[in-house]
RNA sequence: GCGCCCGUAGCUCAGUGGAUAGAGCGCUGCCCUCCGGAGGCAGAAGUCGCAGGUUCGAAUCCUGCCGGGCGCGCCA
């Protein structure tokens, strides 16, 4: 069962009146606002400037009838409404709105804010060669996905996480080359990190050995320590697709038969990915008879259509970005519903060192890796770094400062305000919090200070929030949330005592409960970033 | 040349049609008889790249231009 929510009840509200006023259907457009003011109410709504253009009215005119209507219809939550400038209608709530609020949102409990999307979800994301250890690069990727898929896992889908693994190839071959290499004393000409000289250790018989067989072996340990790297970011792959699996399993050449669009010309075979929007058409096999690298993805996409998902979600970064039609083009030649696949292009993440950039090719062998990047800041600033900005602009990172500066991240902000609630709530002691948890709040005569209503407002707006960041593939959003509930339970702290809360005539009940609901909303905040919620600090 | 992304405070960035454009860092000045000072308050700081257009209303949508990034192979 959909648990609603009181804002989206309001906002419901506003659009039936809405469109009572009107005589027409539900009006979607009409929106329901924090206004930027607190003289300007609780809530305020754009409705009656929308509808003045059909209805040949003026707005402020509309507004006054349908403040009229809303009054009547929502009765006791509302105390009045006002109109303003062009024609907004501004709600001002009462108190018993705000206790009635709080007493669902405790209602609710886990439901408050989760949905039952009930999709299948397949979210690709990470896939860095498997050729060296894991970048700041590719950190953000693992960033971001992680958490996309957490909000869509609160929103109700089933949600898979995949990483594919390049393990097959050009690069593969130079890897177990420069394996060889190493083990043999020599500079490798490809992969030159420390880390290849290591693997060259662990693999007995690589001076000698097949670079193919040398290969296979150096990804399986490097695949070992990537996902190890992840689950200490607190990412966890359901699976890894191994590309070279589907050259073995024949794969590759099946979905070369069965797809739409091939032809062949000038000797080579070819997909006409100009059907889909593509500057040329892509050549599968060359005239060589080599299959081109974009072969194996035909088939990693033809098994990901086979496996059912309601959505898919590819996260690729910016170097892929000539790649982003022809994937689509492929995904329309196998059968796929375009609707279903999406691919998401993430920008760069720009590392500097005291003002220097950063080198973070594999080849190069200078790597700035996510584990040295945790150990510098710690996993809860580094994930809330990357995810804390928007996947289409690039991120400049100077490790120095970040290194510096880490005591001042917000996310210490955020985290410091839980464990200061937790604190509260020990100081009250779990007897006292039980006991207001089981009070019918909406008996109280708790007068609401401005901090409390923003702060309770600001709680309130979770689901919302939760919805249209992962409807917008957007999780930085969540920061940015998280940080203002944390300054709003800040605000409420320093203007309303809790614990003795009837010294000041305060309601104590009240308070211990907006206290649980807080320190419940930022601790699930923090949870989809992957940050940890301490109980003290 | 073509395509995509970006241009908002000194710096890093939020803000995809609403009211007087925000946050963090940095800067200036205050505040610990008070449930956690890893805190709070106040202040300085902006032609939202430029120019048109659409709209009652534009940082946001459209067009053109300027600046920056990235991508455009029978490479992987």
């Amino acid at each position: 069962m959909l648990v609603s929510d009181p804002v989206s009840d309001l906002r419901g509200a506003v659009g039936e009146a809405a469109a009572g006023l009107r005589g027409d259907g539900p009006l979607d457009a009409a929106r329901l606002d924090r206004p930027p003011r607190p003289d300007f109410g609780d809530y305020s709504t754009n409705a009656a400037m929308l509808l003045a253009p059909t209805m040949g009215e003026a707005p402020r005119a509309i507004a006054e009838r349908l403040g009229e209507t809303l009054a009547e219809r929502l009765g006791a939550a509302v105390d009045r409404v006002e109109i303003a400038g062009p024609g907004f209608l501004n709600l001002f709530m009462t108190d018993a709105w705000y206790l009635d609020s709080l007493a669902r949102m405790r209602e609710a409990g886990e439901r408050f804010g989760s949905g039952e999307g009930g999709k299948r979800v397949q979210v690709e994301f990470v896939s860095a060669n498997p050729t060296g250890p894991i970048t700041v690069a590719s950190a953000r990727h693992a960033a971001y996905g992680d958490s996309l898929a957490r909000m869509l896992e609160l929103a109700g889908d089933t949600v898979e996480r995949e990483y594919y693994v390049n393990d097959a190839g050009t690069q593969a071959r130079k890897f177990g080359e420069s394996i060889r290499a190493r083990a043999r004393g020599e500079e490798p000409e490809e992969y030159k990190g420390d880390y290849v000289t290591g693997l060259a250790e662990r693999i007995e018989g690589a001076a000698d050995g097949d670079p193919d067989e040398l290969a296979k072996r150096g990804i399986e340990l490097m695949l070992e320590e990537i996902e190890r790297t992840l689950q200490r970011f607190r990412v966890h792959m359901d699976r890894f697709f191994s590309e070279r699996s589907l050259y073995e399993s024949g794969a590759v050449e099946r979905a070369l038969d069965t797809i739409e669009g091939v032809y062949e010309s000038e000797g080579a075979l070819w997909l006409r990915t100009t059907a889909a929007g593509d500057d040329k058409d892509r050549v599968l096999r060359r005239s060589t008879g080599e299959l081109a690298y974009f072969a194996p993805d035909i088939a990693y996409h033809a098994d990901k259509l086979g496996r059912g998902y309601d959505r898919l979600i590819n996260v690729l970064g910016p170097d892929h970005h000539g790649y982003v039609k022809r994937l689509y083009a492929a995904w329309a030649a196998l059968g796929g519903d375009p609707g279903a696949y999406e691919i998401v292009l993430m920008q760069l993440v720009n590392l500097f060192e005291g003002g220097k950039r950063a080198q973070m090719s594999k080849r190069e062998g200078a790597i700035v890796t996510l584990d040295a990047l945790v150990d510098d800041i710690g996993v809860d600033a580094a994930r809330w770094y990357l995810a804390s900005r928007s996947h289409d602009t690039s991120i400049d990172l100077d490790l120095e400062l970040a290194r510096s500066q880490s005591q001042d991240n917000p996310v210490y902000y955020v985290q410091y305000a839980h464990a200061r609630i937790a604190s509260i709530l020990r100081k009250a002691g779990e007897e006292r919090v039980a006991a207001a948890l089981a009070t019918d709040l909406r008996q109280s005569d708790e007068r609401f200070h401005p901090s409390a209503r923003s702060l309770v407002k600001r709680l309130l707006e979770f689901p919302a929030e939760v919805t249209e960041a992962a409807e917008r593939r957007a999780p930085h959003r969540m920061t940015t949330y998280a940080h203002e509930a944390a300054q709003e339970f800040s605000a409420f702290y320093r203007d309303c005592r809790v614990v003795g809360a009837a010294e000041e005539g305060g309601d104590e009940d009240v308070r211990l409960v907006i206290c649980v609901l807080a320190k419940d909303v930022l601790a699930r905040s923090l949870d989809l970033l992957g940050v940890e919620a301490p109980e003290s600090m």
